[in-house]
DNA sequence: CATGAATGAGTATTCATTCAT
DNA sequence: GATGAATGAATACTCATTCAT
């Protein structure tokens, strides 16, 4: 441990065939690794080796450990963001309430991308230094989210559209989360659509305004 | 001789004192370390120094980095879990609405005890070995609010008590959570409120079903 | 570790009935922890639990673990000597090879006193300290065989008896001990007359001088 | 890029060399530590340091301490069995007689090419763990011995050859040891000859089994 | 560019021993 | 005398990182 602050971002920008190969066999270890031995235990020698790779080409494209779990934590969200990004195309023509539907849907799909990886990241992985602002997920969707409340402003009753997107953001990010992570119960094949069901109502029942029906 | 149990009352309490006092300031410390220098570099060694006490006092009482870890989680959920079902006691004679408004106040309470311990508690400890299994809050939450929606029953709509009680501890939870670690604009004295507001209209309008009224 | 060269001589003469209890309680607790956990994990805590007395009321009697395991180990050669001891007051009046059957027999029964306690103390308990010069069975043997040799001088063509002695108990403890150790096989019940027979058999050959009568 | 074995020749070499040479400074290391400190004192950081390598490059090559030793032990045993195979091969063609005396001066010899070592080896090393298993010197050495006596099997008178190469050779090795060890007036100059020729008159005795000749 | 031998600060943990009560 | 809480030096071992080849 020589080096104090470990550098994060990537060394030099994959110009090669050969050199892309590389990066991405070390990403992909990085990942297996992480969920085979858990955060702690995933040596970056570990890492090299499953690679195939020599730990001297390793720290070649990736200056620190800490960047290798990053670049495994962007390819996720990656993946989990082109789920929801799809969702939300979908969902665009779609009334309100079947739009929530297939957004929810698509959260929970997305979380079961790769679940152990997924818990991984999400439990064993310590925010602290270069990690500490990589957010799984939600970074993005709270933009997006709030862009399709913006379309569907005049069904809705909604003052401050960022304060309502954070709550419907975070609500089916939690929910699905922890589905997923805690309560494998829930996510049983014939019970998906009863959370999704759920989520929706909540979600739904909320951005009507609904409780305005009631005096 | 044998020495079973011959120590005079006064030596025995004088000795238990002494030792409860390092097992205080033992789990007092870990706490202070593991705020300021985070999970990762908060080591025994460094824990007992803060603590005042040799690193063999600290053997003796605590077998692991972990277990001290563990004490603190516990602690800090003893502190939330007393905010929490105080408010369950408040809000067991009002009305649903101005119930559930008392509860997601407590959990917003509960939350800003000691946010930077919470973060740290939340964020960078890995759920791992010993700590797989220690839930921040929610464990006890989920049965708690479990009964008091039963004694709503009759209010409510609702057929699944369980999966209503995951979805409505999850989300102020995750709310509350999220605002206060990562959304401190949120939470600034004067917005407070409105995120109290929204959060009790969220799960009023998903408890009365309110959905129900729309066709 | 604060000591630098620990103690080995025992702190006190136990004058009282009840220390003299302690002591041999401490003494019994050792070989049993030594039996059970081994040389290297047989700590004095460990030891003073064992024997249920306090780890001051330990170092009131002996001043370093090392103490505790010679006493352990002159213990240990008291019983086996007791056994021989016996052994050569009967053979003092038979003929020859008729006593050093006798003897032979009771160098076997000696090491089956407490194998398992000879065996840790004899592999796993390092002769360094302390423990440098205490032996194990033979120092006294050689005297007392010496002089079984003397008594039977005029029926040997023995020069230097010294020498003989050296020659007869180390082969006898040599194999009994490696017999006990490490081959059951030869000890089973019903060859241990055989083992019995080839050692005497040895001895005798020895120092009847039979290549003597051979050209 | 996956660099399977992309090595040129001069290359593999040099490391090969570089990494052997550190192997070997390391188990020599090892053993000069042992006799100069003794098994206890012994750490790997001390091993380290006196071989001129770091504790990382130690842990690269030898998983724990106990391996370290037992890399010594095995080469000690080498070297005493190269000692003991010379002998055997002279003592081949050689009368019994004649060729016993070979193959206890053998075993003297043997003892005497490290005794400070051996001692160490013998006395102070715990053969718990890994180190359970590692005989010293014996293990080949009787099945050797037995195969000699296979090939004298018409001048002996012998039943039980596994029973008559257990005598002779745990008695030639404790004669042999303990001298070395325990007796270095036995061992002086003048006198060798005369252990020698007394272990000698021991085992032949023994084979020839001249204590039929008396009744 | 790639390699992998080497590094060494840092970690959790043990245990013989002391001493205030 | 007896107790047991406290001590802290010492140990085996890991792993991110460097750099000579």
């Amino acid at each position: 441990m020589l080096a104090r602050k470990p550098q994060t971002t990537p060394r030099k920008i994959a110009s090669q065939a050969r050199a892309h190969a590389t990066v991405d066999a070390l990403v992909e270890a990085t990942a297996r690794i992480l969920v085979r031995d858990g955060f702690d235990r995933a040596s970056t020698n570990r890492i090299a080796e499953a690679a195939g790779v020599s730990i001297g080409s390793l720290y070649q494209y990736f200056p620190s450990k800490e960047s290798l779990v990053v670049a495994v934590i962007e390819r996720h969200n990656r993946d989990l963001m082109t789920i929801v990004n799809a969702a939300f195309v979908d969902a665009k023509d779609k009334p309100l309430k079947e739009g929530l539907a297939l957004l929810v849907a698509a959260a929970i799909d997305g979380h079961r991308v790769d679940p152990a990886l997924h818990r991984v990241l999400a439990e064993q992985t310590p925010r602290s230094g270069a990690l500490a602002n990589v957010e799984l997920f939600q970074r993005d969707a709270y933009g997006i989210f709030r862009s399709y409340l913006e379309e569907h402003r005049d069904e809705l009753h909604i003052e401050d559209l960022d304060l309502a997107a954070f709550v419907c953001v975070t609500s089916i990010e939690a929910l699905t989360h922890t589905a997923v992570i805690h309560r494998p119960d829930i996510l049983a094949e014939e019970r998906v659509d009863q959370l999704s069901e759920e989520t929706s109502r909540l979600i739904f029942g909320y951005l009507c305004r609904l409780d305005r029906l009631i005096r």
